[in-house]
DNA sequence: ACGTAAGCGAGACGGTACGTCATGTCTTATA
DNA sequence: TATAAGACATGACGTACCGTCTCGCTTACGT
């Protein structure tokens, strides 16, 4: 199953090739010819272990996040402000060119590709999803509450409004949480 | 301005072929060359009047919206059930595989280009979301509520996970309204 | 039929490009990419016009060659010693590393490919064995002699020999015409 | 000099390889990896003990031809007869398709490599070269007469046309071993 | 009414990238 | 130490589209 020979050496060169042209060309302009050629490689070390581009640049994204990514979210006991400092620290993320370009690309990828978002869900998402559901339940909420939905809630707006290239503020972060933990119809 | 000898016959083939072609081919493997020759059409007829295929979409999809677009959302009194009615219409929508692949490959033109998304935003996406908070505005929110943000809380969840292959069910259709109708944190 | 947009000026360069190749690298390395970057064409072009890289190097030659091409055989009434000078021509041009490179690729090619052998046939070597003929005949020999055959009898053994790498010289060429026109078994 | 653990079981599965796909798929689609997966070789044994694919097909002709190919030529004291013979069994090699396959791949191989060349005067035409002359000698043909020229006169069409892709028949081999003994210019 | 300019279908053009194949070198594990 | 297996960098293959261009043809205007 594990490859014997394979070369680390050359798979780092392509994360890394893979990471720097999306952010110089952009997405929409990255091949595998260019990923092969940065990285010294020839294309067939890449579709010998890589079905897609998409695929690619997600193990770099992957290889990349892994250790950082598995830090919890902030409790404080105030889960509102908590919220807030996250969706924030979101919001920058977005608005960083290099950030977006990146999560961008990989985004769509995995909008285009099922079996992509299937890993992304196993590998990335999925592991975040459940220490947001983790700061939700320890804030104590009202039990009839289903956590899946209440994470999403929170966090769609965002990724949506982002996706579709719309203003991204912390006023809008803010409100999102103020509005989500209060509900629409209170009295 | 406008011009004089555009042969609307043309046009019609266009929108046509792309539509087709994006349900039979898929939106990657979409080109122009496919659409002018389903079309009938030299390519410079495409070239002469969009500046992409992403924009021949939008148009297609513009083209054969509008009429049934302009229907206002249902006012029954009670807003959660109108809302679970018109999200469970969305989830049908989004789990028909016709559907599906033209919404898809529009939402994926639009989130890579922002001129794109602008005239989303203009012709398609901004209509209904001022339909949307005028739903929300007749039930009587409290008048702290932003009713954009408001309008995000409740149908974003459902576009992203969409986009991100997620299981679309009516029961999380409803799940949505109910969770953001009552908040969060409510006693 | 005829084409109505073809680039001729793409045509010449392709042609050029192809027998300056042939001299530089060699037939082995010949190869469509180069000749297309080589001409600043395309590869299409290429493809769109030929089938095969051995098809390009015979129009090049073919192109090159036809109005020289159609030159008479020197006739002094001896037929002996015109034959000799004709060998001897052949044999220097066989001697020319230029000339060799170009001429055994495309003998490679005839070899590999009926269809080009055919193409050969009518298009180069026809014209060219009638010329030989008519001066055999206008030698007055018996008429029990194929021409045919006669005339292959003098060209061949230079041709097999240059191509098996063989010692190529004035001698061989006198002996072979001395010997052809004398028999083997004679008083 | 001599290597001392050579597998003799791949060698023959890499001759037998190369034969078999010569046959089946055509020289030009002769590969050196093709030889290997056939034979159940690693590529490395075919580039440790031979130079070139050439050279593989070369040894494994020479391999087979070994035995058979110290055959003299008949001699019934009629010259012309024993030639004809001769002539017509190599047309009727010619003509068969899979001779035709493996002798013109092994052809080609010799007009492009100067080196294979060399070995194939050696190994195969040098002493089949000697016996052809042999048999001349044995004729008792005119003291004047080159022998190598002779020899080269009378096989050089037969050879020269089939590489040409022109038509081969034993009436063709007769005319050409009467006009080589009779001479062009008789009285 | 008629020439002229536009839009049109067609498709050639110089390019870029695709995904595949074979090259010849190399490394690893086996016998 | 030769071998089977196969990864590697390289480079060519033949195909698909890109966006621009040039061709004749048709069609509608403006004189």
């Amino acid at each position: 199953m594990t490859p014997v020979q394979r070369s680390e050496a050359s798979r780092q060169a392509i994360l890394n090739a893979a990471i720097e042209l999306v952010d110089e060309v952009g997405y929409a302009k990255l091949s595998i010819e260019g990923i092969a050629s940065r990285a010294g490689v020839g294309k067939q070390t890449i579709y010998r272990w890589w079905p897609s581009k998409g695929a690619v640049l997600f193990d770099a994204v992957l290889d990349r996040s892994e250790p950082e990514g598995a830090t919890a979210l902030p409790d404080t006991g105030d889960l509102a402000a908590d919220l807030k400092l996250v969706l924030r620290a979101t919001v920058d993320e977005f608005n960083d060119p290099r950030q977006d370009r990146l999560l961008r690309a990989l985004a769509l990828e995995i909008a285009r590709d099922p079996q992509l978002a299937e890993l992304y869900r196993e590998r990335l998402d999925g592991p975040m999803h459940e220490r947001k559901k983790a700061r939700l339940k320890s804030a104590g909420l009202h039990e009839s509450i289903d956590l899946d939905v209440a994470v999403e809630l929170i966090w769609s707006p965002l990724a949506q409004r982002w996706l579709n290239h719309g203003a991204l503020t912390h006023a809008f972060a803010d409100a999102v949480v103020d509005t989500a933990l209060r509900g629409l119809q209170h009295d």
